[in-house]
DNA sequence: GATGAATGAGTCTTCATTCAT
DNA sequence: CATGAATGAAGACTCATTCAT
């Protein structure tokens, strides 16, 4: 491929610049949280003049966007992948992806949260991505509920319920609150989340009379 | 006692200016959150001198804990208070009031995060109001426990995961995502968490007719 | 007027800032024109630090129309003032009031044109203060002509044609092409422009001796 | 000639680039003035890269001057051109050919008097370039004040005088305050402006009729 | 107790210009 | 000849906080 050949040079060199910048930003936005992270830190991390920062990035947010934006899709899309297998086992599926990946990238949900506050693009944006997922969780629900698997209640405030239990589980888990090594509980805590999960919403089958009398109610 | 009656006039005078400092701070902070509030707009709003901000306030961040603090107590203690009922009917109580007390002040809310995240101080504050909370849950599901009510799961993991499904519920169902009047939608919401919960611990009862006037509540 | 004292002090302090800013301001307007003024060689200047030049001006526009907008009054005034007496000796002096006024400000004339072809809202407030000069001629011929002393010629497209030729040698004669002392000059200047005006407009006398004398004085 | 041919393939190819950077460089500094005209905009609307600027510029100042100084001749060489015949009907024709260029390049003025109230080198080129149209008048002057049609002024203040108000009419009238159309109204401008010119400077002959005509013109 | 003038550190953003490819 | 990535200096503006009255 000649044509691609002698560009590629420079080309390489402009990629390499703007993955430079692109990690500066995510360990300076992971490090020191949104408002408090500067461009000059970014730049002086990714060893390029200042003025490099606005050749790759419109301004702050739009930066923040870049480095955001990847990480969320990959938070939901992780969870959302599990769902498709045998619901109980889904949602344990489901709730490990995303407390994986919500521990591996720890500073980046809180600058999220602090950016998303005081910025109402990044809010609408953020928001838009969790709908998607909020909207799986639903459907799955509605689905489970048409098997006769989950009681009858409403779809849309339960996936909104449960989304919320996990998400803020994770947030204040392993953000907030965050005893050093908590990688190793992590285990127990998907477990604990699953079964709240499951009991809250699928009808329990040892006791055979009880789904018949509860949804018929 | 005359020495106290004439020093009590200035203090009457202090008083009233330290309240509608307050007043004018919780007002603010609701409209424009923490990062975008300015100690201009607050004094202005008061009416006073700019310089007498910091006449009762150390700075902005103690500004905001007096004006936080009072309404955190509120919600975990409106909260907590329920709970000593009947368990299941505690539930709904304590999700009742939750939801009630977070309504009422929306804006606040979304400062104290967008506040917290960028104030370690105010973390730790808000944290240690909230741990009281979890803390109380996690005594009564151990209790429950106990008692033959409640499956056997960690208390704490299920208080934390438990708290945050109505805490991070009532975020983003109030205050982000705000399809204006949601206030008459509460119930419903109420319900459904209560419900939730009930069914994520609870030991359901084989008896038919207990958690069909539960959920039919 | 006790009343009034108590706060004098500081007032008076206030006021001495405003003033040391504004000088401050309008010497480097005058020095350095407009786009090269910096807030911070005002500041330094006024021996005031930066934010204080913030207390006073909205932004370097205000402060450039504070110190602007009273000398194109005093220009525009000064030369109008003198049209009121009879209309051969009034052109006279007042043009000599323009003439002069300009001479003294020298540097923030350049400063203004400079700032109103950047700055639409200054093009403005300039187009909107010359509007009066010119309505001013406009006038003053008009009343000229029914009076039969001016040739029937339209009096808008005259008032802003001689305006111009004032204000425009004004300009280039004293700002631009500014062979050091000019100001003895003036006297010449201010004759030739006004034997100019008043032969352009005015009908002339039969006797052929009048335009001589005119000229010689 | 061999060896001119091959070069001349590549020499053509640069004059091209060299038109079109000049273009796109007339057409923003017209549409956006001196200051606010970029490097960036002219390459980008010259569809050449960013760097190619500096092989036909030292600067951005010689691009504007470059672009400038050939419509500045055009300028003063069009309305110097008409000199030349009959005084009288030569100043109509001249100020026809001023206003007329004028008016064609609008948006160029502006950024020429921006640029050279900000550059000392534009400065000094526009003045040169304006020099030999005020002396071309001064001549003119000079001569028919020789042959008596000229009143005894000073005729190098009388060409600054007349040159300003031709000048700043033109540029106050078409470029500053812009009622849309206003070339439709330019014949009455240059007939008012010659009309002033004609009458400010000559010998007014004793025929009473003359006036009437050249105004009726 | 109250006032409000003064401070000055802190940040983003733009853009003319250079130079390795 | 042409390219376009990189540079870095420069400047406006905000605002929490202090302190003399």
């Amino acid at each position: 491929m000649p044509p691609t050949t002698p560009a590629s040079k420079r080309q390489q060199q402009a990629a390499a610049t703007h993955g430079q910048l692109l990690t500066a930003a995510r360990e300076v936005f992971e490090e020191r949280g949104y408002q408090a992270a500067t461009v000059a830190a970014v730049t002086e991390r990714a060893a390029t003049a200042h003025g490099t920062f606005y050749l790759y990035f419109k301004n702050k947010d739009d930066a923040f966007t870049q480095v955001i934006s990847g990480v969320i899709d990959e938070l939901f899309r992780e969870s959302s992948a599990a769902w498709s297998a045998d619901p109980k086992h889904g949602v344990h599926a489901a709730i490990r992806g995303f407390l994986e990946v919500f521990a591996a990238h720890e500073g980046l949900w809180r600058a999220l949260l602090e950016a998303m506050l005081g910025n109402i693009e990044l809010e609408q944006l953020w928001l838009r991505l969790r709908r998607q997922f909020i909207e799986r969780i639903s459907r799955t629900i509605a689905t489970s509920q048409q098997a006769g698997w989950v009681r009858p209640i409403d779809p849309e405030l339960a996936a909104v319920a449960l989304g919320a239990m996990v998400e803020w589980f994770a947030f204040t888990y392993l953000v907030l609150d965050p005893p050093v090594s908590r990688r190793a509980d992590l285990t127990a805590a998907i477990d604990v989340l699953a079964d709240l999960w499951v009991h809250a919403i699928y009808v329990q089958p040892d006791d055979p009379g009880y789904s018949g009398t509860d949804t018929a109610g």
